[in-house]
RNA sequence: GGCCCGAUGGCGGAGUGGUUACGCAGAGGACUGCAAAUCCUUGCACGCCGGUUCGAUUCCGGCUCGGGCCUCCA
């Protein structure tokens, strides 16, 4: 088994992977708070920990992954009113929403996707342990961590807890004791219609943080092996995760914490907030799955990437080209004098999971065997497996293709194949025959006209 | 203001104390009935100023610029 490498943000380096359990491996990631259909900025994290999985499942781990969703928040609330509609019937509508466009990336789904409204029970433990040893207080309703209580407080962030003027909105700092601290409960407002029965008597909902830390715990237990998210995550969001565990059950909720680096539009980074937003089902719609799961991986997932219509060209032709090898390569294993290639892709992936070096390895594979005779699909599969572009071994509209190809083999026996959509005089001829060239992922798809 | 990250060729993006990946786009060539696909060749790229060093894009310091967080945010 190779030697597993991944940046933790807490230690600020790159760390051997070593999980409790020498088989598993649990991944948790923190996922959308689903007040509004997500960009494809959402998808990174989506993305990056999905293939995380696979490539760990790649090298013999049993691998559960939980990505959770965030149905109770402030922004569901805000989000709600002026539609009239509950919120949680917004929230159930955006959770549809969103399986269904993380459904379009092809990526399968994560092991457990837990929705906060329905982690309560675990929220109401952890408040209760935490109320118990003094790490929290109530206030009218409100429960507030007490941040100073925490001693390692800022560690994963690096950050002097002087350093920190964290607020919770103006109204709740006049009921803190210091305004460090947080909410992890906070009492039922008039025009909130989303509220849970307490231990404490006064019905309310519980804060951001607290969720994920329980929801976390409920499928990985405390002290699982990897935590993910977006490093706009990393403070103050996972920091009060790490504390409110920490306290409530003395034990690290995590061991390593990743962080995947921004989407960026236009040098900033995409975020409905500033404005600069591409929906991800519009992407999916104009690239396609493939052209986007292969964007991720073309940079490093630590490091911002660019989004434009050019970078996401550039993506498509990658996976064109990936897909003509597939088309043409014959079923069945490699050569042995290829495999170091094949071998050095996954170990840039083991390396600090470095797509970007695992992608030349694989452009290098793929030039290779494009120059030889008679070489086998087998690594091809193998590695392309591993970046959830195992898709790109079929055609997309391979029947639409087929019936096309035979109309035009009967035409002038040329020899026609899926690319006949690059030609301009094809498509000429195509549409005379009443088909409609569509342009999509890594080639074309026919229609009836 | 504080903490952190980055600055690589037309674009994207790795990496390295001494021959600078890979992809896309471009140019030339091969092959091909035309295309497509594929192959070969090709391109004064490492922000600025100092320092360390036989030698720095790579290490150190400063500067400039960009980005993330410090408030909801993947």
């Amino acid at each position: 088994m190779r030697q597993i490498r991944l940046h933790d943000t807490r230690r600020g380096a790159v760390v051997p992977l070593q999980p409790r359990d020498p088989e598993a491996v649990g991944i948790y990631a923190c996922g959308p708070t689903v007040y509004a259909r997500i960009h494809v900025g959402n998808a990174r994290p989506f993305v990056v920990y999905s293939l995380l999985k696979r490539f760990l499942e790649h090298e013999g781990y049993a691998v559960t992954f939980v990505a959770n969703i965030t149905d109770v928040n402030d922004k569901i609330y805000d989000a709600a009113r002026p539609l009239g509609i509950p919120s949680a019937e917004l929230a159930a509508q955006m959770s549809a929403h969103y399986l269904e466009d993380t459904g379009r990336l092809g990526l399968g789904r994560p092991d457990h996707e837990p929705l906060a409204g329905e982690t309560v029970d675990g929220i109401l433990d952890l408040i209760g342990a935490l109320l118990a040893n003094g790490s929290a207080y109530e206030v009218q309703g409100d429960v507030y961590f007490r941040v100073r209580s925490d001693p390692a407080y800022g560690q994963l962030a690096h950050r002097s807890i002087d350093d920190m003027d964290q607020g919770e909105g103006i109204e709740g700092a006049s009921l803190k004791e210091d305004p460090l601290d947080f909410a992890l409960w906070k009492a039922q407002k008039p025009g909130e219609d989303t509220a849970w029965d307490t231990p404490w008597g006064t019905p309310g909902r519980p804060g951001w943080h607290i969720e994920c830390s329980a929801m976390a715990e409920q499928f990985l237990g405390v002290g699982f092996d990897i935590h993910g998210g977006g490093n706009d995550l990393t403070f103050p969001h996972h920091e009060n995760e790490a504390a409110q565990t920490r306290m409530a059950r003395g034990a690290e909720l995590a061991s390593i914490w990743m962080h995947n680096g921004m989407l960026q539009l236009s040098g900033e980074k995409m975020a409905k907030s500033v404005g600069n937003i591409a929906s991800l089902a519009e992407v999916l719609d104009h690239w396609g799955n493939e052209a986007l799961v292969l964007f991720f991986s073309t940079g490093h997932y630590r490091q911002p990437i660019q989004f434009s219509s050019e970078t996401m060209d550039q993506a498509l032709a990658r996976a064109r080209r990936i897909r003509e090898a597939a088309r043409r390569l014959a079923p069945g294993p490699s050569p042995d004098d290829m495999a170091p290639r094949r071998e050095s892709f996954f170990d840039a992936l083991a390396d600090d999971y470095n797509t970007p070096r695992a992608l030349a390895e694989l452009a290098e594979w793929v030039a290779e065997a494009n120059r030889r005779e008679d070489v086998g699909d087998g690594d091809l599969r193998e590695m392309l497996g591993v970046l959830g572009l195992e898709s790109l071994f079929a055609a997309a509209g391979d029947e639409a293709d087929a019936e096309a190809l035979e109309l035009l083999a009967q035409r002038d026996g040329a020899r026609a194949r899926k690319d006949f959509a690059e030609s301009d005089r094809l498509r000429d001829e195509l549409a005379a025959r009443g088909w409609q060239v569509r342009d999509g992922a890594g080639g074309a798809s026919l229609v009836r006209a």
